[in-house]
DNA sequence: AGCACA
């Protein structure tokens, strides 16, 4: 890691009449951050919780002379400025006006902005969280489902407990809680531009495929069992992949159990499968288009671009989906697909009372071919299918 | 503790 290179931050700023205000306490009120400045000068414009942590703001004073008069006063006081206790850091802004005060989560509109408290980026996916179904839940309409997620690395602030209990089980289980805070998008229209485990657009069947779609690739046929090497490549303006399995075994039942299947809710990416005639695969260890797993440094570097929670045991990693399997559905093995899991536990599909009483999420009739199980009794099962 | 919704 270098630590040359420009610096990152500037510490000759030009005057601005906006001043950055950052180490805030989290959501602080504009109040508060009024409280604050109002000594040196009206405040005409504000914006509050910014960043990734929400734990900055934005002030504007309708005359440069007050934002330097603040600054210079708190650069030269032995008391540094405070909100709630907390050393609070004013610099001038690097823009000249605040250009939007109002919160566009206070506009509504047909994209909705949700941010998840609690996760990182790995512990969820598109298909973990199951938007589409969790959403409708939450009356949105498919055609609105095309959303998108920021992800927050703490947790500080509690949301309803129906959408706490909503989201906890579709989540690994290293996560400790996971909040949900919606609010409205200033977006109407989302341009996505894959389907992929991170986005999705169910208005558009022609949209292409992830080229890192060999991620989500290993963990649909690593259910199975352990898959030795993938090659991914295009045919007749398809997609084609080669699925080394160990043995016939194996891949007989990932066949028979995967036929028809489809990678993506709502009829995406139909799996199509037969025998191939290789029976081992000479590939590239580890590409865009091809894995070799069984090559020690390579399984490495691919389990780091793994999805973590993809190895969890009875996950909904695999339910809630085209290949939906709920704990017990034969020709789906819920051991830990490649040997590579932090650890097996309790999935929590096996938990049902974990959101014992909401009765709002039951599971609706599914549209895998395993049989029925995962349209057992409301709560005999926590995932949405 | 570091600039505004990918």
């Amino acid at each position: 890691m270098s630590t040359s290179g420009p610096p990152q931050f500037r510490y000759t700023q030009t005057p601005s009449k906006v001043l950055h205000l950052r180490n805030l306490p989290w959501e602080c009120s504009e109040e508060e951050l009024v409280e604050l400045c109002k000594p040196f000068g009206k405040i005409v414009n504000t914006k509050i919780n910014v960043g990734a942590n929400r734990n900055q703001a934005f002030v504007e004073f309708p005359d440069l002379n007050q934002a330097i008069q603040m600054v210079s006063y708190y650069a030269s006081s032995s008391e540094p400025a405070q909100v709630r206790g907390k050393t609070v850091y004013i610099q001038y802004s690097n823009r000249h006006e605040i250009v939007n005060n109002k919160s566009p989560g206070d506009n509504p509109g047909n994209v909705l902005l949700v941010t998840m408290e609690g996760v990182e980026a790995g512990d969820v996916s598109i298909d973990v969280i199951h938007l589409k179904k969790l959403f409708c839940l939450f009356s949105v309409e498919e055609e609105q489902l095309r959303m998108y997620f920021r992800l927050l690395a703490l947790c500080t602030k509690l949301l309803p407990l129906k959408k706490q209990l909503a989201f906890r089980y579709l989540l690994p289980e290293h996560v400790g809680s996971c909040n949900l805070r919606i609010s409205y998008s200033a977006h109407t229209d989302l341009n996505i531009k894959f389907q992929s485990h991170r986005s999705r657009d169910y208005t558009n069947p022609y949209l292409p495929v992830n080229p890192t779609a060999i991620d989500g690739s290993l963990q649909v046929f690593s259910a199975f069992g352990n898959v030795q090497k993938i090659a991914i490549f295009e045919k007749n303006g398809s997609t084609q992949a080669l699925i080394q399995y160990p043995d016939i075994a194996t891949a007989s039942v990932a066949k028979e159990a995967l036929e028809g299947h489809c990678i993506y809710d709502g009829g995406y990416c139909k799996l199509h499968l037969s025998y191939s005639r290789h029976t081992d695969l000479n590939v590239k260890a580890y590409s865009d288009k091809s894995r070799d797993y069984t090559i020690p440094d390579a399984s490495l570097l691919a389990a780091s671009s793994q999805i973590p929670w993809q190895n969890h045991q009875a996950m909904p990693a695999y339910g809630g989906n085209a290949y939906n399997a709920p704990p017990g559905v034969p020709g789906m093995p819920h051991q830990a697909p490649t040997g590579q899991s932090p650890g097996p536990g309790p999935g929590y599909g096996s938990n049902p009372g974990s959101y014992g009483g909401h009765t709002s999420y039951q599971p609706q009739p599914p549209m895998h071919p395993y049989g029925n199980t995962a349209a057992g009794p409301p709560h005999s099962s926590p995932h949405i299918s």
